[in-house]
DNA sequence: ATAGGCGCCTGCTGGC
DNA sequence: TGCCAGCAGGCGCCTA
């Protein structure tokens, strides 16, 4: 699930439900999650108050005043807070009893693809991060260094945006949806691109990701916010596993491509694989339609 | 350097 | 109705 929009709406549902509550107690499933998280932690984290809930990427950090906890949702994580009496759900592996009040922090995860990871101080966690070499926020991406990092790859402009080192917190849905808006095949190599281009694909990036966390992003079967609430941007994806239906914009049937390891969708009518000019170029073939 | 495949998990859908 | 393959929003590891 969770990219960028859902990691984001979950942090900020989540701020004002957790900054001051104090962790009264801890339970788990016990089943292994992507990520061990020892139960040692677990006494370090009980009485501890939650100063700041961040993201990073498609990383939530919770701030408990110097052990932080570091959270991944994977495929099909929920991180939320309810009321003590809401029924816990299957898959639920860990529970946090909040005080003062009659609530509980709980996360959820079907697959057990995401993680939950402790860190005793900020230098342990900013190792860590370092060692991800996680790109800049999207937002802190200058159109000069996105430039400078598709200029020096022969790689596809999908394998680009989904990897992490070069911007963090672009998925599945919003590389494809970000590609879209920009008019830009996917298969198009980042080394190819003309400064237009380039620019067009930053903006549409930032357009996208802006769109999507507006509509508190976007739930296909599991994900919920904070507090809950689906998102609502599924309804809006142009390309986004709408294979066979008509293009929003030229209404060609939206194409569908394994690409990256992952599936692709796009226009091939109005996402040009080939640059303009090149394709204007007479050649033996016919267009039929 | 990069592509591709696999594994980690569970659940849902579509085809037969 | 039932079975089974294939697929799913992520990511890290391995090989070629």
């Amino acid at each position: 699930m969770p990219e960028l929009p859902e990691v984001e709406t979950v942090v900020r549902d989540l701020r004002p439900m957790l900054v001051g509550k104090t962790i009264a107690k801890i339970s788990t499933s016990g089943l292994a999650l992507r990520r061990p998280w020892p139960s040692k932690s677990h006494q370090l984290l009980v009485n501890r108050t939650f100063a700041q809930v961040a993201r990073r990427g498609k990383w939530i950090l919770l701030d408990l005043g110097d052990p932080w906890l570091v959270v991944h949702l994977g495929m099909t994580g929920q991180f939320t807070v309810v009321d003590r009496s809401v029924p816990t759900e299957s898959h639920t592996h860990a529970v946090f009893t909040l005080t003062p009040g009659q609530s509980e922090l709980r996360f959820r995860d079907v697959r057990r693809f995401g993680s939950i990871s402790f860190y005793p101080d900020r230098p342990s966690l900013e190792a860590d991060l370092d060692a991800a070499r996680l790109g800049p926020e999207p937002w802190d991406l200058t159109v000069a260094d996105f430039r400078a990092a598709l200029a020096k790859t022969s790689r596809c402009l999908k394998a680009i945006l989904l990897d992490q080192t070069v911007l963090a917190g672009v998925g599945n849905i919003y590389a494809d949806e970000s590609l879209f808006e920009a008019r830009l095949h996917p298969e198009r190599r980042g080394c190819e691109l003309t400064r237009t281009e380039t620019n067009r694909l930053h903006q549409a990036i930032l357009a996208v990701l802006t769109r999507a966390i507006e509509c508190r992003g976007s739930s296909i079967r599991d994900y919920i916010g904070g507090s809950g609430l689906r998102g609502e941007f599924q309804n809006e994806f142009a390309v986004y596993g709408q294979t066979g239906e008509p293009c929003p914009r030229c209404h060609a049937p939206i194409q569908h491509l394994r690409l990256a390891g992952r599936s692709s969708h796009f226009c091939g009518k109005c996402q040009v694989h080939r640059k303009k000019t090149r394709q204007r170029m007479p050649r033996t073939r016919h267009v039929s339609s």
